[in-house]
DNA sequence: ATAAACTCCGTAGTATGGTACGGAGTCAAG
DNA sequence: CTTGACTCCGTACCATACTACGGAGTTTAT
C-alpha cells in the first residue's frame, strides 16, 4: 500500500491540497492521524479513492452532500443496490427537470433575441429591454 | 404616480422586503430618500418597475450582475440595440452550453442507472458505486 | 392612547464549493 | 546546516442570491 503526503495525494486524486482539507473539514474524508513520531500525516490509496469517488459523483451531477450519502451507502452493510439505484434515479429526474427548465429559458431568450432588429437603435427602445420591462407587469410569475 | 411603502412595493413587485433591501445594498435599486418630515421612505412605480425588470431578466437566465448591466444599457443614451442583442446572444450561448453539459450528465447517469440490477444486492457491490470508484482511477481529466 | 403592524438599519447566517493567507513546524538536498 | 519546498492549522475570503434577527422608531387602527 502506497503512502502519500497530502500534496501527493492531491496530485494522485486530481484535486488541490486545499480541496482535500476542505473535504476533511466537511467530514467527507477522514483526516489520517499523524504518525506517532510526529511529522506529516500519511495518506493512502483509501483516502485517494474516496476523493476520486467524490469527484466522479460530482461529474454525474451529485452534490458533495449527495456524494457523502453514496459513500455511506457503500459502507452500510444493510444498504442494498436498490437504495443506490433510487438515488441515481432521483438525480436523473433532477437533471431532466433542469434541462427542461433551461430549454424553456432558451426558448424565451430566442424569442427576445429574434425580436431585436439589432441595429443602431437606442438601447432604451430595444425590444429586448422592453420585453424585460413588460414581463411581470401583467404576467405575474 | 402611486406611492408605496417598502412593504407595498415588495408586494407590487412580487418580492420580499428583504429582497428589495438586498438589491439596494447591491446598488441595483436606488434607495429612495426619506421624506423631509421624517417617517418612511416613499417607493414609486419607478423602483417597482426596476425590480420587475430584474426579476424578468433573472427568468431569462441573467444573473443580478448581468441584470444591472442591462439596466445600465437601458439608461445609457449612447448604448445601442445591438449592445443589448449581444448580451442576450451571449446568454443564449451560455444556456445552450449548460443544456449540452446537462445532457452529457444525463446520458452518463442513464448508463449507470441501467447498469444496476436494482435488486437486493449489497450496495457495496452495486455497479453504480463501482462505476464511481473506477471512474477517475484511469480516466484522468 | 395603546397595541399591532410595519419600517429602519446594521449585522450575521444560509447553502454551495471551494480558494487564499500567514505563521510555524518539518523534511530533503546540497 | 541552511535553504527551499512542503505541511499544518485556523481563519478569512470569493461568488451567488438571499434570509433572518434584534432593537429602535413610526404609523395606523381601535
Amino acid at each position: 500500500m502506497t503512502n502519500f503526503t497530502i500534496g501527493c495525494a492531491a496530485k494522485e486524486a486530481g484535486v488541490s491540497v486545499e480541496t482535500i482539507r476542505f473535504y476533511e473539514r466537511k467530514g467527507l474524508v477522514q483526516q489520517p492521524r499523524k504518525p506517532r513520531n510526529g511529522g506529516y500525516r500519511t495518506y493512502t490509496e483509501f483516502e485517494v479513492n474516496r476523493i476520486r469517488f467524490i469527484r466522479s459523483a460530482q461529474k454525474l451531477g451529485f452534490s458533495l452532500h449527495e456524494a457523502e450519502e453514496l459513500l455511506l451507502l457503500e459502507s452500510d452493510t444493510r444498504a442494498k443496490c436498490r437504495d443506490v439505484h433510487a438515488k441515481a434515479m432521483h438525480k436523473l429526474e433532477d437533471v431532466e427537470q433542469k434541462i427542461a427548465q433551461l430549454k424553456a429559458v432558451r426558448s424565451a431568450l430566442k424569442t427576445v433575441v429574434d425580436s431585436c432588429p439589432k441595429k443602431g437603435f437606442a438601447a432604451g427602445r430595444c425590444s429586448i429591454l422592453q420585453a424585460l420591462n413588460v414581463n411581470g407587469k401583467f404576467s405575474r410569475r
